[in-house]
DNA sequence: TTTTAAATGTGATGTAGGTCACGTAAGTTC
DNA sequence: GAACTTACGTGACCTACATCACATTTAAAA
């Protein structure tokens, strides 16, 4: 499928737009392919575009001081990435992304998703609708962190989106928990 | 300040509304005053609003299976809060609303809010940044619960909101926090 | 003002998960 | 295909925080 098909079958979700609104908002998206392990968006840079995965899998972590990571999201097809905060209030960045695999995405820049939001009102109820359901699910997985324990948000994670056992490794998969590497790998020793 | 003066203003920092459209907007909120320990969501229940601080303090939370409780928010005046998952895909609620003090409240169902989304541009970009920052704030104490021991959460939580020291219950801070009251209470034992 | 309940402090003890250290396996790169 | 890097497993030990138990202080209710 391309790229372009892809993105309006995954707008036509939430709203509906008529062929030449859909071409007008597509014709404001640039597309990129990355290598494994290449970066997007690092600490400290300007944050100016947030990025809609086509193909393969992206990462957005903080890193400590301890240089110690942890894993905000795998963006999988279908999502959206960038450092938000950052992209919203034009700081630095303090959220890297860079790709787990092999990756296609396209990318809006910030001013431009404003420029749409405004000219198109079902676009912008697109974007309300996008945070709307990313502001629950992180709300759901912040309880999960105080409720339950490494081996049950581990499971939890893999009966919501079992692609990502075979596709990170699993030290990515301890730093999205919140644990160590060892700990995840003791987990079903026997 | 009266509730309409509170909501306009807290309105006006994001959007620009004509007196006409903010009195529309206006017309569809109701208002009541809750008694402190008074329940507004309890869980189970079907939520129909989304609940706007004018006074007082509210707070939202999660009841595991062995009845310990988890904060989700101190909702502090112009703070708005709801069960958003069960007030956006129309299922029982999982968390429960509840008034830590006498408070008084605007309250706005989820029909009337998209009503006025859809009648009025500028209503949906507000609510598309309400949700915006909340979902930023969200992520960033997802990745402070990750990164931060108990004691350094407490102070930042002292930090960003002085206030809830003087009016929230220690034992309620430790489950904002996610620890046990004991803990909370020996951070500072000398 | 008395009674009852809610909030807080603190000791003793248990445990999930962290850290350090080392070894093996499996990909990458030249 | 040798050299190097990244991923993963596992033992030994450490620590932050939980849980249980009980005392005390403060606030609400009668």
């Amino acid at each position: 499928m391309q790229a372009k098909e892809i993105l309006q079958a995954h707008i036509a979700k939430t709203i509906s737009l008529t062929d030449e609104q859909f071409d007008y908002l597509f014709s404001h998206f640039k597309q990129r392919s990355f290598k494994k392990g290449q970066v997007i968006i690092a600490a400290g840079d300007t944050v100016d575009y947030e990025y809609f995965v086509l193909d393969g899998c992206l990462k957005s972590f903080y890193i400590n001081d301890d240089l110690k990571m942890f894993i905000l999201q795998f963006a999988m097809p279908t999502w959206w990435a960038s450092d938000y905060n950052a992209l919203y209030s034009n700081a630095k960045a303090t959220i890297n992304l860079d790709c787990i695999t092999d990756a296609e995405v396209l990318y809006l820049s910030n001013e431009d998703r404003e420029k749409l939001c405004n000219e198109i009102h079902q676009v912008e109820h697109f974007f309300r609708w996008r945070t709307n359901r990313g502001y629950v699910a992180s709300q759901k997985r912040l309880l999960s962190f105080m409720n339950n324990d490494a081996k049950h948000r581990y499971e939890e994670l893999l009966a919501l989106y079992p692609a990502l056992y075979n596709i990170v490794p699993k030290h990515l998969i301890a730093a999205y928990l919140g644990v160590s590497r060892e700990t995840l790998s003791r987990l079903y020793q026997h």
